[in-house]
DNA sequence: CTGAAAGCGCTTACAG
DNA sequence: CTGAAAGCGCTTACAG
């Protein structure tokens, strides 16, 4: 509660002096310098930035709004994310959001109410409205991975960002099981909340790439999920109740495909010999778990750092034109795909 | 860019009138309420919270800071104390210090000056003395899991926190391992960064729990790691160049326990056949691998509650004598762990 | 090099 | 019920 004023009196000056020597202007005397300093050190003064933001009508943080902390794939990129900001000398806020559009308003509202210098949001739940609402009002924005929601409501967002091709990335998933031999697939894709199309996208392409071959994915090979492990684990469970056996499966985030991995290893099944499978993301955790899942990956590292490097950009020159950069997927192959296995087992504990 | 005195001039009232049907003092008339909502609404008005917080002298913001986002477990806690946060009208905001204390004091820095009407402090790497420092200029602050580094520094707090007794889980892994007929052992203890002492009560607890049965672990049967799951597979690659072949492993992580498995399962050992893995956490994680990890139990719903209640109690009755409470572990016996088997293979590929 | 003044956008007593 | 005034803690031109 040490303002200050209180450094100003105690060191004989004003506040504006004060002011001076903490901005490191250079342009006040060294002994004056020396006094303030001293001021500050036994009062235990700390500016109010609050304050500060207030009259500067900027905030000295940097936010980044994701849907999910739980799914690893989030924290991954906003670690990345904070490095770059925090070497530009700005401190890194994460807002969860439950893929909850009036949650991640009322994130939107606060924030741009002072608190933050710029936000970054990763697709999932936030209103483009909401967005372009903050944006309009001042606040730096850029948005990550949001082509194809835009693309499926038919807009186009003046917002700076940058995305992935999500539908080539499950073509990828469906061209890479197609030259290990298999024929005959399962699809777990999540469907978010709401109308949330992310995941759409990234069957279709699955389908484009089955499609090339002469193949189709009928719809009741597909079941939808909620990008979680246990909603993986969940569909797989409903897969086993049929009598089809395809040997392959595409998963549309990893987390869904280890819980499918998991529940294909409860019944009994062999991975890869008995069911190969692909996930989409590469988290950590794809490669740390026996067998490590093989999927399509998304350059997190890089689109942490383009996406800060626009956001600090927009800062610095507000003028600049929105910049949307679109980066591509690479499939991982780990151990969890195999050639198609004709002696593949297909009941739990029995060989077929 | 649109100030309450825009609307208020729009409506033909006085800032302080707006104020006022904001805030729903409900000592505004009803048409003079109509018209101000109007401009409001016409202008797009938002308040300034940054102004707002400066004149209440008060954030509307809750944070958590927490050493690393990319463990499971924090993630796990903060969502619950988040879900809480909200409810009281709370937003909450996630920091993570890389357990770095000039990150973590540069946070706790910027969030009491002004952003934050209270703060939850996981332990790792924040100083005691920073924490200190801004409860005493004002902030709410709670702290998590700070026991053991307060007792091996041999400080007193006085700030109110919530404690988890992690002897006693190491204590806990012990117990069951000697339950299963297991005599010979492995660790491998977090030593995070600096003198964090956090996880070598775990090991004292451990080592306690084999004393009471006779027996002792030799510090070459000790490796120590950095909390990541990395770090358990190197670990374990290390136990693996001895020849010994202890028949249980206990890990001070979940994280490390799946890394350790990882190696262990790469180098052709069975789990729990071969070897029986211990973890201490309870991430989600260690239920969906297979095999599923044995492991003791942080109560984290718990934590998060009790930790938001405090700090919430706080808030509104900044007098409140400071409040500890200490949580208890459990062990959650999974696939991982099994009784000790003479018939363990002992070497990569072959059968004993 | 330093200070006086105005102002950032809001809220809080206090009059009326 | 509404407004005038003061103030939250800082920074920014502008004098001097």
């Amino acid at each position: 509660v040490v303002t200050i004023k209180d450094v100003a009196s105690k060191a004989g000056v004003t506040a504006a002096t004060v002011s001076n020597v903490i901005r490191n202007k250079g342009l006040v005397a060294k002994a004056t310098e020396q006094r303030v300093l001293e001021a500050i050190k036994e009062l235990g003064y700390r500016p109010n930035l609050a304050a500060r933001g207030l009259v500067q009508r900027r905030g000295v943080n940097l936010a980044m709004l994701l849907p999910n902390i739980a799914n690893p794939f989030y924290p991954e990129i906003a670690l990345e994310a904070e490095q770059q900001a925090r070497a530009a000398g700005y401190q890194f806020l994460l807002c969860n959001t439950h893929y909850d559009p009036v949650v991640s308003q009322d994130y939107l509202e606060r924030l741009a109410g002072g608190l933050v210098g710029g936000v970054i949001a990763m697709e999932g739940g936030i209103k483009l409205e909401d967005l372009e609402e903050i944006a309009r009002r001042g606040v730096p924005v850029v948005r990550c991975l949001w082509a194809e929601l835009l693309e499926h409501e038919g807009r186009q967002s003046v917002l700076p960002g940058v995305d992935f091709d999500f539908e080539r990335a499950g073509e990828l998933a469906a061209e890479h099981l197609l030259s290990l031999g298999h024929r005959d697939f399962w699809a777990i894709i999540a469907r978010a909340t709401l109308d949330n199309p992310g995941h759409l996208y990234r069957l279709r392409g699955f389908r484009r790439g089955l499609a090339k071959a002469g193949l189709t994915l009928p719809d009741h090979r597909v079941h939808f999920g909620d990008t979680t492990i246990e909603s993986g684990r969940q569909a797989f469970e409903a897969f086993l109740e049929s009598a089809e056996r395809p040997t392959a499966l595409f998963a549309s985030n990893d987390m869904m495909a280890l819980g499918a991995m998991e529940a294909a290893l409860d019944a009994g099944l062999r991975i890869p010999d008995d069911l190969s499978t692909v996930g989409l993301d590469d988290i950590a955790m794809s490669r740390h778990v026996r067998p490590a899942l093989t999927t399509v990956a998304v350059p997190k590292l890089e689109l942490a750092r383009r996406a800060t490097d626009l956001l600090l950009g927009q800062i610095e020159n507000p003028q600049r034109s929105p910049n949307v950069i679109l980066l591509q997927p690479e499939v991982v192959a780990r151990q969890s795909t195999a050639p198609a296995n004709p002696q593949a087992r297909r009941t739990r504990g029995g060989l077929s």
